[in-house]
Order: structure tokens, then C-alpha cells, then sequence
DNA sequence: GTACTTGTTGAACG
DNA sequence: TCGTTCAACAAGTA
């Protein structure tokens, strides 16, 4: 599941391979994915015939990133932005035949291309991009401009980038002052610290050693701060092993750009605890699933 | 057939 | 009114 690191880093391995470089065509197989926002039903501006066109001959000036959100700039000024949501994945697959994955973890039975979860693809100047996404939760939104993407509104409300320089402890506290919430849904809150999903914020938790369903209220300042590096630690970590996700799943040696292997709690309901052996408790938090270790999480 | 998965958001709650 | 939590939704898998 793409949270920030995976989107984070596909963006950075994307950068090589698609700035500089130009879409010669688009086809739109699924056009609910660009005439639709979420499962916020937009009165689309934009048919898929007009997704396609507006695209074709744009040469991409830059890739960017806010939360979760893929930008892609264009020397014309046009914007698409790209949210993978849950299953998304975005491959390029070079005239050379160099592969780059990121987003969604690929299958092994999907390493064709195009396959038959390849909704939107991208026929570059120097290979192909593929948006995949098995269950179609993600979107491509396409804008006119900055000014058209701003009046969206598509980030209003969005709080601080956990990797960035109005991220401080002090800005930290003053967010976390007054909240009655639980430790976890204030971390999956995107109006505090965006980035966080449901992965993360259980590692987080653990990596402070603080149990996620502690009130915030309650929490000591030095429990404060240490949730506050565990989340630039494990995010930093994250985004430097590529994510979560499978980053390069053609390459001979087999490797992946693997944080997965790195999960402390998240998915190890029942399972030892890495560090102290217990049995990891399975719970659920503001109606998600969370794991998190009795002995080690006070 | 059913339970379960996550990011997002409008609705409902207290 | 407001802060907080819930539930629904997207579509597929086990």
C-alpha cells in the first residue's frame, strides 16, 4: 500500500527516466480513473478522449510530490496529478527495456506488460509508462495549470510534509497540544503530518516504544519527541530502501527495494515480537487493524 | 456468500 | 459550534 516512502521513492526513480522526456500518446482504458476523484464523484471536466489529447505531445519538466500525491509538470504548465491510493502502481519499461516500479507491490503473475490491470498507459519518447491498479481505487487528475490546481483545493487541509523543514518538534507539540485522540489516529490524521497510513504509523509507534492507543493527552514530552524522530527515522529509512514496495522486480539479481522486510509490527498480529519475543496484540483503532507489542510499547 | 484490505471524506456523534 | 470518530466507498482476494 503506497504511503509516503513508496510515493517518494517511485518519484525519485521516475525523475531519470521521465524528465526531459515526451508523451507521444495516451490511452485511457478505464476512464473512470481520470474522470473521477476518489470516491468523490466529480461532474468531470474532462472525457478520457480529452485526457488523452491534452497529454499527448507534453514533455515533463518535473516530477513532484505532496503526501501521497504524484506531480508531474509539464514544460506547457500542465499538471497531471497521479494518487495510487491502495493498489496503484506506476511501471516505466524503457526502449532499452530497464524497468521501474514503484507504488503497489507487483504480483508475480503481473510481470507482463501491459496486463490486464493496465488502465492508463503513457507512450513516452523513450519507453512506456503503465498506471496499474488492481482495484481501481487511484486517479489521474489533469490540470490546466497551477492556478487550476490550486482553485481544486485538492491539498486544503493538508498538514506538514514529515521530511521537510516545517516539520519540528515544536510545531509537533503545539499540533499535538489540547487533542483527545489516540497516538494512532493522530498520526493517520493528514491535517497534522501527512504521509502516514496504516503501515507506518504501527512502526512508528513501535519504533517509540509507546502503545497506539495512548491518549495524546497523557503523553510525556519526552514521548512526544520520540515519536517525533521515529517518525523521520522510519520514514527516512523507508524511503532510502525504496519503500515498501517492490522497486526493481527485473533485475537479475532478483533484489528488491524492500522496507517490507523491515516491518516490526505491521501485518505480524500473533507473531514474536522481533525484539523482546512476546506475542504481538492485534487490535483496532479508529476502525483499523493495529498491531503493537505489550512489553516493549508502554 | 462473507469477511477483510486502506486512503479519504462526508456524516454522525457527543 | 467544534473536535472527534464512524462508516461508506472504491473492487478484488482468500
Amino acid at each position: 500500500m503506497p504511503e509516503l516512502p513508496e510515493v517518494e521513492s517511485l518519484r525519485r526513480s521516475l525523475i531519470p527516466y521521465l524528465v526531459g522526456h515526451s508523451i507521444q500518446s495516451v490511452e485511457v482504458k478505464k476512464p473512470k480513473l481520470v474522470t473521477s476523484k476518489g470516491t468523490v464523484r466529480e461532474s468531470s471536466s474532462i472525457s478520457a478522449r480529452g485526457f488523452e489529447m491534452e497529454l499527448e505531445n507534453e514533455t515533463c519538466r518535473s516530477i513532484e510530490r505532496r503526501a501521497k500525491n504524484l506531480i508531474f509538470k509539464f514544460e506547457s504548465g500542465k499538471i497531471l496529478l497521479v494518487h495510487l491510493k491502495m493498489t496503484g502502481q506506476l511501471v516505466f519499461k524503457s526502449i532499452l527495456n530497464e524497468t521501474v516500479l514503484g507504488g503497489h507491490p507487483i504480483e508475480a503473475s503481473e510481470t507482463t506488460l501491459p496486463n490486464k490491470h493496465s488502465h492508463v498507459i503513457f507512450e513516452m519518447d523513450n519507453g512506456t509508462l503503465y498506471y496499474n491498479d488492481v482495484r481501481m481505487f487511484g486517479y489521474l487528475l489533469w490540470y490546466q495549470n497551477e492556478a487550476e490546481m490550486n482553485k481544486a483545493q485538492h491539498f486544503e487541509g493538508l498538514g506538514v510534509e514529515p521530511l521537510g523543514e516545517q516539520f519540528t518538534l515544536d510545531y509537533f507539540k503545539k499540533a499535538l497540544r489540547g487533542k483527545k485522540s489516540k497516538l494512532k489516529a493522530i498520526l493517520l490524521d493528514q491535517k497534522i503530518v501527512v504521509g502516514l497510513g496504516n503501515i507506518y504509523c504501527d512502526e512508528v509507534c513501535f519504533a517509540a516504544r509507546v502503545r497506539p492507543y495512548r491518549t495524546v493527552a497523557n503523553l510525556t514530552s519526552g514521548e512526544i519527541e520520540k515519536i517525533f524522530v521515529a517518525i523521520i527515522n522510519i520514514l527516512g529509512r523507508a524511503v532510502k530502501a525504496g519503500g515498501s514496495s517492490v522497486a526493481n522486480y527485473l533485475m537479475a539479481d532478483g533484489s528488491r527495494g524492500n522496507f517490507a522486510h523491515e516491518h516490526m509490527v505491521y501485518n505480524r498480529g500473533g507473531k514474536e515480537c522481533k525484539v523482546c519475543g512476546e506475542i504481538l496484540e492485534k487490535t483496532v483503532i479508529n476502525s483499523r487493524t493495529t498491531v503493537y507489542c505489550f512489553n516493549c510499547q508502554k
